[in-house]
RNA sequence: CGGGAUGUAGCGCAGCUGGCUAGCGCACCUGCUUUGGGAGCAGGGGGUCGGUGGUUCGAAUCCACUCAUCCCGACCA
């Protein structure tokens, strides 16, 4: 391909909305640009590294059993009402409305619509198990898009759903579609990491996140040293307390803490540890009920487990005006004792004596306040999140390691929750109806793309990774008024394009400090310089992107070089 | 959703205490020179100053509303 009949328009200063490496670098490199907030041109540098993206995902996805379809982006109201996920998807959920006033959303995933097809055409077991997947455009309208195709609100996913007799079988698809994941973020060249992850809007039973360990990353991810696990924050095990330390219990005595309220604020003032708190939070559990959950000051609450023991469907932090009424005081001001709303506890809070807790009286905080004499609470779990120091649930042997990861793969075992709720049946051997089995798999194509970026660039630009570069050789001739150079080019990309590399030739009228920066800036992984100088000895120059290595060639030996140095990009 | 900020040429910005023809760098076009790490000189094109309304002799500049974008927060008890 010759770059002045192809598009990439580079630029060299950094636009002042982008932040992170791989946003920057897109727009920079020509791939793509902003068209709303989150939502992006794919220009066709961009697409090229998207489809490569999508290639290797589709060739997994084939290899593990899985058949391609493509369902519609606009799903009726109808769907998502028989799961229930009209109501419960909340504002992520795009929802449109056609000229007949039918309700329509943009879909973010398509167990719906997939369940949909499965329970009109399989009816029997000899059906399954069947996996189907799509690439395709999703949207779910984020909070607060950021950091490009990192979090956009329109992007490409590719989702894939199994459907099984049973859960045996949905656990060995399970299996054969992490391998698949495994072989997928390999390929794209990525270092990554599974771990255990929250089933959140999805829902189902147990899932893993595959993450490519970055620092921009927008998740915390923890490690054992010394085990296998691994987990998400927001999922990682607290690991159970050791035994309680006896106090001899103080008398509760109320202090005056004008102003102060966070657990900071207090602590600093009344001069005891954070720990010694016990911080009292209000929530309003499915739009009705208030909760009271109390964790230990120095502790944060996790929502996703408070969730998840409290068989919640919406969770929020009450409204000022709904603390006042259950506790008398405003929000900082908060206790458990006398509350006549049902109180939970992390397992942290059961060893506390002579804790600090809110009065319920605005101004004032108390002091001494032990669990079963001044409160007590319905039960104790683990509400917490991991924090550094913490030791590893799983085989209490190292402290956790806590990194920053990008998600890039989810994969879900759903059990029944859908097949259930949107009657997807099949007859057994013995005629009996049965309930398919489901599990749902994801991948964000763009956001592998991106995150390549993220984990392989330098300060002069983007370094593609072999599988996914949109070109992989660009050819560079120094001076193209100079036929023999402009010639020689010519004939290098031919001869490379029919050995079967794709390649980039910058046949364009520029200086040659001017091509160097463009081609290290978009990140081939090989660079071709064709000058006055090699070519007189007829030799070309080959620039190794990531390692800056350069070596002259023979041009009647570049094919075999590139086979080399190809093979060795590839395999690294 | 709460807080903060910003909208001026394709990009990055200046101008903004009301006052001349709205400027600078990059990019773009033409010509000459140049040609191994984002060239030099000369000439040139490109703006409803986000939008609407107001104040004024006069508005990019002041006021109101509105739209868009970005940042921070949404764990405060």
């Amino acid at each position: 391909m010759r770059l002045t009949r192809y598009f990439i328009p580079t630029v060299k200063e950094v636009p002042s909305e982008a932040e992170c490496a791989s946003h920057q670098l897109m727009i920079r490199a020509g791939m793509i640009r902003k068209v709303a907030a989150g939502v992006y041109d794919l220009l066709p540098l961009g697409l090229r590294a998207v489809r490569n993206v999508e290639q290797v995902v589709r060739e997994e996805m084939n290899r593990a059993g899985g058949l391609e379809t493509f369902l519609p982006s606009m799903i009726p109201a109808e769907l998502w009402e028989e799961t229930g996920r009209w109501q419960f998807y909340g504002k992520e959920l795009l929802r449109i409305k056609d000229r007949h006033d039918h309700e329509f959303c943009y879909g973010p995933t398509h167990e719906e619509v997939m369940t949909d097809i499965v329970r009109r055409e399989v009816k029997s077991y000899k059906q399954l198990p069947l996996t189907l997947y799509q690439i395709q455009t999703k949207f779910r309208d984020e909070i607060r898009p950021r950091f490009g195709m990192m979090r956009a609100r329109e992007f490409m996913m590719k989702d894939a759903y199994s459907f099984h007799t049973d859960e045996d079988d949905a656990a060995k698809g399970y299996e054969r579609m992490f391998k698949a994941y495994e072989a997928v973020f390999k390929r794209a060249g990525l270092k990554f990491r599974a771990v255990e992850a929250d089933t959140g809007n999805i829902g189902g039973n147990s899932s893993h996140e595959f993450m490519v360990l970055a620092d921009t990353g927008e998740d915390t991810i923890v490690s054992c040293p010394a085990c296998s696990y691994a987990s998400n924050v927001e999922k990682a095990d607290v690991p159970s307390p050791g035994p309680y330390a006896a106090a001899a219990p103080e008398p509760m005595t109320e202090v005056a803490t004008p102003d102060q309220r966070t657990i900071d604020e207090v602590s600093a003032f009344l001069k005891r540890p954070s720990a010694s708190f016990i911080k009292t939070l209000i929530y309003t559990v499915d739009d009705k009920e208030q909760v009271c959950v109390l964790v230990r000051g120095d502790h944060e609450v996790n929502e996703h487990k408070l969730k998840r023991i409290l068989d919640a469907t919406t969770l929020e932090l009450a409204a000022p005006e709904a603390v006042l009424k259950v506790s008398g005081a405003q929000p900082g001001f908060v206790g458990p004792q006398a509350l006549k709303i049902r109180i939970v506890a992390d397992h942290a809070v059961r060893g506390m004596a002579n804790a600090v807790t809110g009065a319920n009286k605005d101004g004032y905080h108390v002091v001494g306040v032990n669990e079963g004499r001044d409160f007590k609470a319905a039960a104790h779990h683990d509400l917490r999140n991991v924090k550094p120091g913490d030791r590893c649930a799983r085989c209490q042997k190292a402290d956790l390691e806590f990194h920053k990861g990008i998600e890039v793969g989810h994969v879900f075992r759903l059990g029944t929750k859908y097949s259930k709720a949107m009657r997807a049946v099949y007859l057994d051997k013995n005629g009996k109806e049965q309930i398919i089995v489901m599990g749902t798999y994801g991948i964000g194509i763009g956001r592998v793309a991106a995150a390549a970026i993220e984990q392989s660039h330098d300060d002069n630009g983007i370094i593609w990774p072999w599988g996914l570069a949109p070109f992989q050789i660009a050819v560079l001739p120094l001076n193209v008024a100079k036929p023999d150079i402009a010639e020689a080019a010519a004939k290098i990309e031919e001869e490379l394009e029919a050995a079967g590399y794709t390649v980039l030739h910058d046949d364009r009228d520029e200086r040659a400090g001017f091509k160097f920066n463009d081609a290290d800036l978009v990140g081939y992984p090989i660079q071709v310089i064709v000058g006055d100088k090699g070519l007189k000895n007829g030799e070309v120059e080959l620039k190794i992107r990531k390692t800056g290595e350069r070596l002259n060639v023979k041009l009647d030996g570049l094919k075999e070089k590139l086979r080399e140095t190809a093979a060795v990009l590839a395999a690294s």
